[in-house]
DNA sequence: ATTCATTTATTTGCATGCATATATTCGCAC
DNA sequence: GTGCGAATATATGCATGCAAATAAATGAAT
């Protein structure tokens, strides 16, 4: 039952990283984190070096901090993302899928429809998340699913990165309708088995998160990902 | 000009598990390694947790013990280098390289006639990975290079991962005589900025090495990276 | 021989000491 | 005040000790 510590500190660290507590160029110094923390050096050590891994952190010869991402890397984050998820379901539509996996994205297409006219963002986002992680596991691939994940890792690139303090601008808002109608067409082609299709369809989907990030920096929103991000805000 | 110690120890364990030196399945005992490299368990942990992040090594409740992959994962990791190479030399392709890096192309094409004619596997391996490293260089994305390097880390994924002892076989001297020609009309589509052709040449070009992955197989040839395949040999 | 429980031997996860490398402060000249 | 070097303070890299967890070995029962 009880977590290992360098698993707890691990997710301490990435929370605190994505959040934008813990703003980038922010020196982490793993004597300092072990006393704040209240163990000793070795776990926070093994954490960190797990964070610069996953690129939250760089290492340079005296310590780790906390990496900082210029608006180029975002953006090519984003696409980064849709031509791994756009692999996916193109590997979905050309092995194609079952009936019931099909049924389960139509009911998940229901609820869009329902928690776009309802729901508030947070449930949209539990939703969206959840729906392309599905997307995502019908390629069968676990190779695939595992860089899917990982390109998540950078700011504003995983589905449940935009900014929430948009949700009520009217281009946000627009920008819902239209998700939903890629993720309309993406089952649809995915059914069809029109592999090229739902490919081109889940790259312009990722796409959306390009304005996402232009509209947060033009509007100086606070978003927390933007702590990440270089001469931004 | 003391390398640390962590560093050593990563390179060695690294190299030791893709020379097949440390078979598929392997468990890695830090105070054993630490013993026998003449170190503390320290630096091996480090480099241990290094080599998880890379995909090579599984952590179970105790310890790490060598991946050991499916076929099929080979197989979509080989799909997921030609993916990421392809979107590099799109890129590279649309928004243009100078006459300067064109010329740098062309050269390598004609080191690679040369080669085809007269060198050795070696020269040819080496010449291949400086081209692949340039080409996903002009796509001008840390991001998208990044990934493509890392996709090398996978049995047989990497340019330079073909079996050598297959070397005088017919089949493999028709791929590369085949691979060649990829290599020229890839640089064709990156000159005349035809992004989509340079993407599905790419794609193609890594499908080669699937043939080299069953080739190895069937004929039960000694290739290094078969220690990491499951029911393989 | 095979299974299972018990004992023994290793190994891991974490804490911590120490030497060296790096950062910070201070002092002094300008 | 600013720039530069010496002195001090602090953090890192590695080694190692120790308790708890895991693996290996032993042996009894079937």
């Amino acid at each position: 039952m009880s977590e290992l510590q360098w698993k707890s500190a691990l997710y301490d660290l990435r929370s605190q990283i994505v959040s934008g507590e813990l703003v980038g160029g922010t020196k982490l110094r793993a004597s300092h984190l072990a006393g704040e923390m209240g163990i000793s050096r070795t776990p926070i050590g093994e954490a960190l070096i797990k964070l610069e891994g996953e690129g939250l952190l760089v290492r340079d010869k005296s310590g780790f901090t906390v990496r900082s991402f210029a608006l180029d890397e975002v953006h090519d984050a984003i696409d980064l993302r849709g031509l791994l998820e756009g692999a996916a379901v193109q590997r979905a539509a050309e092995r194609g899928i079952s009936d019931v996996e099909l049924k389960q994205l139509q009911g998940m297409l229901l609820e869009f429809d329902r928690v776009l006219k309802g729901g508030d963002v947070a449930e949209y986002d539990q939703l969206n998340v959840e729906f392309h992680h599905t997307l995502t596991g019908l390629s069968g691939s676990d190779i695939l699913i595992a860089e899917v994940e990982r390109s998540y890792r950078f700011p504003f690139a995983g589905p449940s990165a935009f900014p929430t303090q948009q949700s009520d601008s009217d281009r946000f808002r627009a920008s819902l309708i239209v998700g939903q109608q890629h993720h309309q067409q993406i089952v649809s082609a995915i059914a069809k088995r029109e592999g090229g299709r739902a490919f081109a369809l889940m790259c312009e989907h990722a796409r959306l998160a390009h304005e996402n990030v232009r509209a947060a920096i033009e509007a100086r929103e606070h978003a927390p990902q933007l702590a990440l991000v270089r001469n931004a805000k």
